[in-house]
RNA sequence: GGUCCCAUCGUCUAGGGGUUAGGACGCUGGCCUCUCACGCCAGUAGCGGGGGUUCAAUUCCCCCUGGGACUACCA
């Protein structure tokens, strides 16, 4: 392990953060951070087409959002800047430049029409499609006749023959054949570097010691070692970790339903959530031990560890995983994260008394898978919110359910109970009179006083809404179930 | 089709030549005066198949099967 490891996240700002590549920058900057290197986030904006700048914004949100911070990068610059590729486009050619008069690359003049037939020709005789190498051996007589056609140029890169190995820090030793690779684009006919080109040039120069990346890229690989033989760069050490599978067990993707960070965000799951569970994924710490803190996790992590399989997002156990992160919150503090939600299902928060809010969500909060969950609990401490569900109603003409209701109803009319002590004696009450205990006593209770048959706990209930409301609604149900 | 990768409960995983194959999520049951959630207890379920190597293979090797990634002038 060098002194001060280097790794570096390089995201193309194409779409939202997507689960998969917050892991790989996740596991990048707990390297970093574990072996106390450097962690640097390149912007990969060569894609002019789909680079748009909200995207940019959103996967710098969303990194921050996780505590994953970088040392250098955008916004944050650092000394081996600029950390957008686009702005590096002078580098590049200077390397180009290098390597055309070295005649390790050559003009490639064929249409992106030519290439797909030849694409499909192979592909018909069965066989791998890959360049042919058709520009390679061009006279220059030939290429002055392309270029008089006004045709410009991508510019090839000549693929030696031999093999290529190496030993990837996750899988062990790799080896791949280059007469499967055909010769690569490394500058596209637009002057823009073509990925694997970029990638090599920006790493070496930001001194990267170790790439870390996900399996989709282990075939890049090669033609990326390819090229660091021919700049005379020494490469770095490459580790590819398993993907995030859907369902269906292929790449997780848009189809699955939600896979980009902003989705769990806006879902109400927390970002040390979100966080733990992604380091879980493909891999496992030390111990028993499934919650951890961000400083255990950074203390346990290593490539060593990393499953080498690919494994399905299970959002049941993100769910669980944020629930006991909710639990650890103070009601107060909690409540701050509660309020955009629960503005979302329809409340205004500045004309809600502050503590009965506060008593309110410590009575449901333990019920909280994600804060959007919010709304499905909250209603039931909102008289007018309060409606009789099909499955309230239909406990409610249980036959023992309107004895039970009747003797709720003059149990609070009678005043016999005090209030600071209701539940505890109207309950007393009721069972005593109805003979009845457990389900049969508690369920219309419950859907008398909230239209529901699952909520918070009755004694938290009664506790919040006082007799008077409690009161106010058992009538109601009369009227509305009973009819009387 | 080609290249490459992978393979332990439904899911995430631990383990590793001799284990009652361990944990977590989920699910089921029980307890906590109802449900849900929390907590606790219990239960459910797994080494893909075939050959080797070996006294002994889930573990090591090979083949098959299955799954996946890549196969762009995207990254």
């Amino acid at each position: 392990m060098p002194e001060r490891p280097r790794v570096r996240f390089a995201p193309s700002p194409t779409g939202n953060l997507h689960v998969g590549n917050a892991r790989t920058a996740l596991f990048n900057w707990l390297f970093a951070r574990h072996y106390g290197g450097a962690f640097v986030v390149r912007i990969e904006d060569t894609d002019r087409a789909r680079t748009f700048e909200r995207f940019e914004k959103g996967i710098l949100e969303d990194l921050r959002w996780l505590g994953i911070i970088w040392d250098e990068g955008p916004e944050s610059g650092g000394e081996f800047g600029p950390y957008h590729q686009f702005e590096r486009i002078d580098i590049y050619n200077r390397y180009l430049k290098k390597l055309v008069e070295e005649d390790r690359v050559y003009p490639c003049y064929c249409t992106e029409d030519e290439l797909e037939a030849e694409r499909k020709t192979l592909l018909s005789m069965r066989m791998m499609p890959r360049y042919m190498g058709k520009c390679r051996n061009l006279t220059d007589e030939e290429r002055r006749r392309f270029e008089s056609e006004g045709r410009s140029p991508a510019s090839r890169f000549k693929v030696p023959k031999g093999v290529v190995e190496f030993n990837d820090l996750i899988r062990g030793p790799m080896k791949f054949d280059c007469d499967s690779i055909g010769d690569f684009i490394i500058v596209r006919s637009n002057d823009i570097p073509a990925y694997n080109f970029a990638v090599v040039v920006d790493d070496h120069l930001m001194k990267i010691t170790h790439v870390i990346r996900g399996e989709d890229h282990l075939s890049n690989t090669p033609l990326q070692l390819l090229l660091y033989q021919a700049l005379g760069f020494d490469p770095p050490l490459f580790a590819h970790h398993s993907l995030i599978l859907g369902k269906d067990r292929s790449k997780l993707s848009k189809r699955h339903g939600a896979v980009s960070v902003k989705d769990f965000r806006d879902r109400g799951v927390l970002p040390e959530a979100l966080l733990n569970y992604l380091s879980l994924l493909g891999g496992s710490f030390a111990g028993t031990k499934e919650i951890c803190s961000v400083g255990e996790i950074i203390e346990e992590f290593s490539l060593e560890r990393a499953g080498k399989s690919g494994a399905i997002f299970d959002e049941a156990k993100l769910e669980w995983l944020n629930k006991a992160y909710i639990r650890n919150y103070s009601t107060p503090k909690l409540s701050e994260l509660l309020f955009p939600f629960i503005e979302d299902a329809g409340y205004n928060c500045d004309i809600i008394d502050r503590k009965w809010l506060h008593s309110v969500i410590e009575a449901i909060r333990d019920n909280l898978g994600t804060f959007s969950e919010i709304g499905d609990y909250i209603d039931v401490f909102f008289d007018e919110r309060c409606e009789i569900s099909e499955d309230a109603a239909q406990t409610l003409k249980k036959e023992y359910a309107g004895a039970v209701v009747k003797s709720l109803h003059d149990a609070l009319i009678s005043e016999e109970c005090a209030e600071d002590d209701l539940y505890r004696c109207v309950m007393d009450i009721v069972s005593s009179k109805t003979g009845l205990k457990g389900k049969k006593l508690f369920m219309p209770v419950r859907a008398a006083i909230t239209g529901k048959t699952w909520g918070p706990e009755l004694d938290k209930l009664f506790a919040i809404l006082g007799r008077e409301s409690i009161l106010k609604r058992v009538k109601k149900t009369v009227a509305t179930v009973y009819g009387s």
